[in-house]
DNA sequence: CGCGTTTTTGAAGCCCCTCAAGTGTAGTGG
DNA sequence: CCACTACACTTGAGGGGCTTCAAAAACGCG
């Protein structure tokens, strides 16, 4: 049974059964992580990759008031910047959000790996560009949705992103994310959120229990949030 | 006279005289762009990668409303995307701002580039990774600081990469960006960027004239920001 | 069961938006 | 040189979305 991370890099078409099998001793070094512990930190010297094989985890960076915000989720299947080593340090902390299972490929068998598979590189290459696609998508809903549209926008992408490491059960999928670690990603108060989500559960279209996301109407749900795929960059994807 | 594009690149200490020697020849491709002119649309297949040589763009995403959020501003010496052929297609646009001057490298020689020049790889790299770094502090600032600071972090970093392709003059620095695009960036209204950069030039911190910036007490616009320049990782670089 | 954390709800206030009108300013053509 | 046009900038008034502050209820975990 392949892990996550294989599994996430297959849905991109150039991987071959060889180069899974590869990515999957790549992975072989793994640790189990408490939630709420710093995998790195802004200011430290980025050493091995990381790889989310089980759990939940964010970029995060705190602002001298005090306040947090989060810059990305890293789900199962999503690893940290294959290049990083490159950097004299951190700009920003890597912490886990539900107890997790992490691998770490050390930078050598990195280099390695891009050195001599081509196949690996270009996925390596296909998952930082849709990385890059969902920073700039969070960008766009902070800085032109409201409220409403931004919660569902990022409740349908983070949907879609469990869907397509086969993580999602119909229309519900595990999300271990309070209203605080939310309302942190999301630019806005956790009390807003939870109003925001008081609406859209009593508009009957979706409800977020604790761990878990369920989503009754989908379509409604991806209207409000203006949500458009795309920039997930799945091969051969379908609509929502 | 290195073009901006090999002066931004040299500012990462691993790039050679040779390999800017290359890297130069790269970008002999060149045409002139008119202001308000689409370099590539989302949805476009991406081709050659494109540098910035002289004037600005930005990337940006139309809202399904109508409003426009820019991502990121490419000034002269950016450059768009090392393996963006990878993906289908894009998913965001590209435009010019001003006048420009843009070099087009092809695909195939980007290849053959990374292929046989590790020296200009790790320094494609390095800016790939300081974007990112951009794209998360904008994150921050959308979701995290309020109208004022948000106008003075972006004015700081605008001109710290301005002087990174030594493009300052003392503390001004060209800045060819209407307070409506400036709007379109920050996520407010043009109305309400006005209203800020009022009161930041009656307290004689900085002026936005048409064209240039000027920062009269750089020290307080920092403060103001809560700018920290680490995330351009700049080589040995000194505390603004 | 008891304690810490999260969720939930209310009330008041502010930041920023919306709408609107008037004032520059740069470019064009007569 | 001055209309004329098209934008961008500026300023005011009013409103709404989200925040802040506060406190109670519900949840989860040892």
């Amino acid at each position: 049974m392949a892990n996550a991370f294989v599994e996430k890099l297959r849905g991109y078409a150039s991987l071959t059964e060889a180069d899974a099998t590869i990515l999957e001793a790549a992975c072989s070094t793994q640790r189990n992580v408490a939630a709420r512990h710093d995998l790195i930190r802004e200011g430290d010297k980025p050493g091995s990759v990381f790889v989310m094989l089980e759990g939940w985890a964010c970029r995060y960076k705190i602002l001298p008031e005090g306040g947090r915000q989060i810059t990305a989720f890293l789900m199962p299947g999503d690893f940290c910047d294959m290049h990083v080593s490159v950097l004299q340090e951190m700009d920003h902390n890597i912490g886990t959000l539900t107890p997790a299972r992490v691998a770490s490929i050390p930078r050598a068998r990195m280099e390695e790996l891009i050195d001599t598979h081509p196949g690996i590189t270009r996925a390596f290459w296909w998952t930082q560009l849709v990385d890059e696609g969902i920073l700039r998508a969070w960008i766009v809903s902070m800085g032109r949705r409201k409220s409403s549209a931004r919660v569902a926008h990022l409740m349908c992408e983070l949907y879609v992103r469990m869907r397509n490491v086969g993580a999602t059960t119909g229309d519900s999928c595990e999300m271990p994310l309070s209203q605080i670690v939310l309302a942190d990603a999301l630019g806005l108060t956790s009390v807003h959120v939870n109003r925001v989500f008081r609406k859209l559960r009593l508009a009957k279209i979706m409800e977020l229990r604790t761990g878990s996301l369920i989503i009754s109407d989908i379509e409604r749900l991806a209207q409000i949030a203006g949500f458009d795929d795309n920039y997930l960059h799945r091969r051969g994807a379908a609509a929502v």
